[in-house]
DNA sequence: CTTTGTGAAATTATTCACAGCA
DNA sequence: TGCTGTGAATAATTTCACAAAG
């Protein structure tokens, strides 16, 4: 079997899928696993399921199925769940807060250990237990706390701004649940959560599926 | 030009970053916009967002562009946008109040009209403006209301149960925030917004850029 | 008989490149 | 010249289908 190759992006989104409902059916005493089973339970394929899990070399055996704490073992490590990440928050306004609030986050490995929000209003503030910090202590609390990833919280306007003052301080990924595209070097992963995008999205399937197929103008078959 | 078509998936999301880049050049005072220049402002090609654009008919100019607005109305219409959206929240915990207090959804047509608990505990409440109501009463609401959207935000356990509620009560689409797949009859479209899915991406993009540019397993150039 | 791993085929999505219009 | 619309080429992803293994 060859030795490097680049996971497809589609594969990387359902590793995490994979993860999730191998714990629950670890949790529900399963020992063995197959693709068929894995794949029902998620909406996906058989051979989806082996194809995404080939990606990381071959455990399965034939006749029988994947060793369900084997292969979740496998996926906790490849997607870096084998330890924990700290983790920044910028902007403590009402999703911020929810955020804080959230604490299945905490559960799962992610925590949030520092808060900061650029109002000198909210700044000094206990919320969730995290005391709120100006912006000036970022850096500073970054290396400190060895924090990894940041997330931000703001509105649009400040996003942007946010991110690089995020990247400046050292952060290896940002979480962004403003409405806006962050422009960013290329050593900086990005991850976007966009209530508005999955609404519209959401939206517009509704519109297609009942009355028009299509629009009213007409195109041509894409 | 020929009349029906489908519309790929990527070209659905897209649509919604369209509509959002559009609508803030033309508050900008842009009148004409070329593909090149909303392209790049979204990080696509111009031959992308003129693929996409073509999917609903032609109303560019060669050697001008597009009318700003009148290609923003379009993608409004299109996304049934042009109207708005009533929305039920089930589940009042954490997220569905950081979903009532996030007042951006009204400005952009979407709004909830109704919430509801099934803990006696919040139901009665009124939170963010929104009295908690028992979950007896979700059928009649979604038919005097008009609610055409349902948000789930309760935890994983009970977001199937709670789905099926709301399309028995005649929901055309779910917007789903818990944890897990959701099992819905093909004409009830589901969105997902996954923090735990987003975050682990995240880290796994994280983990693939440092280091290790793969498994140290090794596999094949999937 | 069941289920994996995987080439080969099919499908889907993106990019290229250019004719034609302003 | 600048820019759209689009067929043709390319790339990416999924599905098929089957040999080999338990």
């Amino acid at each position: 079997m060859p030795e490097r190759m680049r996971i497809p992006k589609p594969t990387a989104r359902r590793l995490s899928l994979y993860l999730r409902e191998l714990n629950d059916s670890i949790q529900a005493g399963r020992v063995r696993i197959s693709s068929k089973l894995l794949g029902d339970a998620l909406g996906l394929t058989d051979a989806q399921v082996r194809k995404d899990l080939a990606c990381f070399g071959q455990f399965g055996q034939p006749g029988v199925g994947y060793r369900a704490a084997d292969l979740c073992a496998r996926i906790r490590h490849i997607m870096g769940r084998d330890h924990g990440w700290n983790m920044a928050l910028v902007g403590v306004g009402n999703i911020g807060r929810a955020i804080l609030a959230y604490h299945r986050f905490q559960d799962d490995g992610f925590q949030i250990v520092s808060a900061f929000d650029q109002s000198p209003q909210i700044v000094g503030q206990t919320i969730s237990g995290q005391k709120v910090l100006p912006m000036e202590m970022l850096p500073q609390e970054v290396r400190t706390r060895e924090i990894r990833i940041g997330v931000i919280a703001t509105p649009a306007e400040t996003a942007q701004e946010v991110a690089d003052r995020l990247v400046d301080a050292g952060v290896e990924g940002i979480l962004n649940f403003a409405p806006r595209r962050l422009n960013m070097p290329p050593q900086v992963s990005v991850g976007t959560v966009d209530l508005t995008v999955a609404l519209e999205q959401l939206a517009f399937e509704i519109s297609i599926v009942r009355g028009r197929g299509t629009t009213e103008v007409g195109a041509k078959t894409c």
